[in-house]
DNA sequence: CAGTGGTCTAGACCACCGG
DNA sequence: CGGTGGTCTAGACCACTGT
């Protein structure tokens, strides 16, 4: 575990850092509301300036472990606001939170005209006519958990095979290293819904069971929609966390 | 509208700025994918120092209106991206934000023993016994869209009458000007659930259709909880929406 | 290479809080 | 009053981008 701060190290300054507090703070160092040092005293301490503090602590409260108060101090937030934020997760990376062991069905893969819903989702110019789409069942501890449709713009030739997907645990991290591109920032929508007979037997409950319906817009690294993906929770197995802020 | 920086100014010369560029950018000047000036003639141009340019522009970047690229430039975020983040908001302020007329309708307020559930929730100390409790029907256009259900934790003798809560348009006003306190963070749970009798007639729904839950733990300034509430959407009138960053 | 954003420093002055 | 965080400056060097 890192306790001074190295210069030259490959992290810049405020992140080490930032790493180096948060690390004191997670290991019960600092006990909630209590002031951690004053940033003079930190200064003296870590040997790095005043803005550097600064931006290490600016990080800490945007990740909910400090909140300041003008003329008062800098303190540890209680443990109950240390958790998660409304974070840009995959299924995957969202069940492994939770600790669910994530799992999937694929059920298609490939290539297929978009409906007009999709195509103004992805922002689709005219002479785009096909996109590529994955439908799966998804798994919780193996159990039925949602009905994922994924869809995908893609360059010509490009193509993403059964094999591969099921390689990689994360399709994000395909994107990434086969396409360059980044998930950064996305849009979503919920709401409720109904299972139809045919999505009520995938997903092994009664039709007419109530669903929570995800539907996610995708932007990449250049702002541009890299994605459009629709989710069909179970209603009675799925419940949607988000940290809000003011 | 407000064209240059007033170095005595009410508000820090970086809000001054993000407020000036974010008009611009709002207004049009500015085309989506297009690069603003570069943060040295941004000095010039404001006669400010290039890290409150800086903090300008990452005030803005977190808002939605640009982003950056390392040896690029600072760029117009489109439109698309330039909506709503995922903000603590009332019922009333989501309502507005959605072009609706919110509505309210008293059902129940008073001093009630919470639950268990509601306990924990508050995280109530085991002395106290009483906690203060408001349910509403919440209308948009005058049509019932939700049922809510608010918790607060009041001092001794504090109150708050039917006819205050009728006055102020929002609570959250009047919790600040009364008491003090002020919304800051939140954890917000949302889930599905059927409408039992009682709840399907006051939202003029049939028994045992689909509604979205929501269940918020709300923070104060000194990250304190201050409220919980619940609010039982109906289904076919209601969307969450989120934005996400990673 | 010149121009962009990314990091960092040392110092200054202000506003707020508590004794 | 002294100590805290809040704002701001002028300047420096680095890393990345495009030509």
């Amino acid at each position: 575990m890192q306790k001074t701060i190295d210069p030259n190290g490959f992290l810049p300054r405020y992140h080490q850092l930032a790493n180096i507090l948060r690390e004191r703070i997670a290991g019960g160092k600092f006990e909630a509301h209590q002031p951690i040092p004053s940033e003079r005293q930190l200064e003296e301490i870590y040997s790095v300036s005043r803005t550097t503090i600064r931006r290490a602590i600016d990080l800490l409260i945007r990740q909910g472990f400090l909140y300041r108060e003008h003329g008062r101090g800098t303190f540890v937030s209680p443990q109950k606001l240390q958790k998660r934020i409304s974070e840009l997760t995959s299924f995957s990376e969202d069940m492994k939170q939770r600790g669910i062991i994530p799992g999937q069905k694929i059920l298609e893969i490939g290539y297929v005209q978009p409906s007009t819903k999709v195509r103004s989702h992805l922002e689709l110019p005219e002479e785009c006519k096909q996109v590529f789409r994955i439908e799966r069942l998804r798994l919780g501890d193996g159990i039925p958990m949602g009905l994922q449709t994924s869809y995908y713009i893609l360059s010509e030739g490009q193509t993403i095979s059964r094999e591969e997907l099921e390689e990689y645990g994360s399709i994000y991290q395909m994107l990434q290293e086969k396409f360059h591109l980044i998930p950064t920032e996305a849009d979503e929508t919920l709401e409720v819904t109904l299972a139809t007979p045919l999505e009520a037997s995938l997903l092994q409950i009664k039709p007419g069971s109530p669903l929570l319906l995800s539907e996610r817009t995708t932007y990449s690294q250049y702002r541009r929609v890299m994605e459009f993906v629709k989710i069909l929770y179970r209603g009675d197995r799925y419940r949607y966390f988000a940290k809000l802020t003011r």
